[in-house]
RNA sequence: CGGGGCGUGGCUCAGCUCGGUAGAGCGCACGGUUCGGGACCGUGAGGUCGGAGGUUCAAAUCCUCUCGCCCCGACCA
């Protein structure tokens, strides 16, 4: 149950995002320092982000696998600059049983090795070849500055690691797994993303080349909300995963990989939610429509809970998720207020003037009072409903997408670009060079995002050193 | 790790300066009146005041040590 008054976006957002993920019971702070409880109320968002991942991830042809949490700390010391990467943030096991390990196991921060050694021995042939598998799992990161579902010491996560005979197979990978992140985040959660190259300094440890689809938040910071990994033959020469190709010749596989987090949950949050709370799009919410029936008497009550269960039963019929509100005790007006905290995306009230008319009255979560409010017949309810949950998903995209391009700039020259990136996105041309990128990020706080995939064309000054610049870059403060 | 702040019922906090019977609001339980935008009344349960040591007739309050947490700076999905 929920207390009042949320603090707003505008007065504070990270106290507007922290009061709300608790509030809204998505998730609880673990007893040990910077670890998370996700609630049955966030799980089950994220049960309907696995389901619509890995229904995309098997129509790609890659199948599920379980892999161990514990790896031998020399794995990870195989790869030069994924043990530089991760160093500093592992957690280490270094007594099982009481006795001291002769070797340290590492909790796994990401699966790169550990499925390199395995590679390494199920892949003899071309024949074998390509590996598509997939894991749904946790991994541990000791960051030192934590948030709820944005930066925790453990996350769960899906990775996705394959193997492939040749460089154009797994660039092809990379790029298919970044678009089904892209269609995942617009098509199921209603977040616009600019997919994009990460520049040198933002790649992941050990990748060749890192893409990521980038998210405009509330605040208009970025986040990065899911990257793919073109592990160029990296892994494979660490962990010697060879193939005998059809000229009987040994070759190093190309492998990828590709990952997106319970971060993501923390974008839905950011990008939808407002100052009455969160707003879950349609697609994912564990509760699409909630049912409040309302009554004086006990013989309202009971007629009014039959007709609720009835109307529950239609919907849920046509695959609409329903919850019926029937808590006793709890004022109507207050059972709206907490539904619209947990983003509900349409309530359906039931009273006795409706049991009258043959009517319910329905409330859209994206748009507050009375514009978002019609009475409605009970005759074709399910349709109603589902095209109004249909119209909700495109309006929270809409919405986003048109706050984004609002918020994001094409400065003329270095101080605009500086008042650009305190006030959103900036697009703007850039060398390439990491001596420019790392003085801008101290000038301004702002990092490179990403180079955009698309790209306007032509070509420009640097928008920091005025050396030529073949590509715009997306620079923003970012998560 | 550097700087700042805080630990008192489930939650938010008051009490500490000036030592003397642990408080409030919210939440929770029960009863009643309510119910189409955050209801109200009554009754009640719940705390070794983060921990250890010290000073004192007496410590939430004073002293010492310790642990933990939050915020701000260097790393990150």
């Amino acid at each position: 149950m929920s207390e009042q008054k949320l603090p707003t976006r505008a007065e504070d957002f990270p106290e507007w995002y922290n009061t709300l993920v608790v509030r809204a019971d998505m998730a609880d702070y673990g007893p040990a320092r910077g670890t998370m409880i996700i609630k049955p109320y966030g799980w089950a968002l994220w049960e309907n982000i696995q389901a619509a991942l890995d229904k995309r991830f098997k129509a790609t042809g890659h199948v599920n696998a379980g892999f161990p949490m514990f790896i031998p700390q020399s794995f990870l010391e195989k790869e030069k600059k994924h043990v530089e990467g991760f160093s500093p943030e592992l957690a280490v096991v270094t007594i099982g049983g009481g006795e001291t390990l002769e070797e340290p196991l590492i909790v796994r921060p990401t699966s790169e090795t550990i499925i390199g050694h395995s590679y390494a021995k199920w892949i003899q042939s071309y024949r074998d070849l390509p590996v598509l598998i997939n894991l749904w799992n946790s991994v541990v990161r000791w960051e030192l500055r934590t948030k709820l579902f944005l930066r925790t010491l453990e996350f769960w996560w899906q990775e996705g690691h394959t193997a492939h005979a040749t460089k154009e197979e797994a660039e092809f990978e990379t790029l298919q797994m970044l678009n089904v992140y892209a269609d995942f985040a617009e098509n199921e959660a209603a977040v616009p993303v600019i997919r994009g190259r990460k520049s040198e300094s933002e790649r992941f440890a050990g990748a060749d080349e890192t893409y990521s689809i980038e998210a405009m938040m509330g605040d208009c910071k970025a986040l990065q909300s899911a990257t793919s990994h073109h592990l160029g033959q990296n892994f494979a020469r660490a962990f010697e995963i060879r193939y005998l190709d059809k000229g009987n010749e040994q070759q190093y596989c190309w492998t990828t990989s590709w990952g997106i987090s319970t971060r993501f949950i923390g974008a839905i949050i950011m990008v939808h939610g407002d100052d009455q709370g969160l707003v879950m799009p349609p697609r994912l919410a564990p509760y699409q429509v909630v049912i409040v029936p309302i009554s004086k008497t006990d013989a309202e009550r009971a007629a009014v809970m039959e007709a609720a269960r009835a109307v529950r039963a239609e919907l849920t019929a046509a695959d609409i998720r329903v919850k019926v509100d029937d808590r006793e005790g709890l004022t109507p007006g207050f059972k709206f207020n907490d539904w619209e905290m947990r983003g509900v995306p349409l309530r359906l009230e039931v009273g006795p003037k409706d049991l009258a008319k043959g009517t319910v009255a329905l409330a859209r979560r994206d748009k507050p009072g009375r514009e978002g409010k019609s009475f409605v017949s009970r005759e074709g309810l399910a349709a109603t409903v589902a095209a109004m949950l249909k119209d909700i998903q495109q309006s929270l995209f809409d919405r986003a997408l048109a706050f984004r391009e609002q918020n994001t700039f094409d400065p003329k020259d270095y101080a605009e670009f500086k008042s650009a990136v305190e006030k959103g996105f900036a697009l703007s041309y850039w060398c390439g060079d990491g001596a420019c990128e790392a003085q801008i990020k101290e000038e301004t706080k702002a990092t490179t995002r990403c180079i955009p995939l698309d790209q306007p064309g032509g070509a420009g000054a640097c928008i920091h050193c005025g050396k030529p610049a073949a590509e715009k870059a997306l620079f923003a403060r970012a998560y």
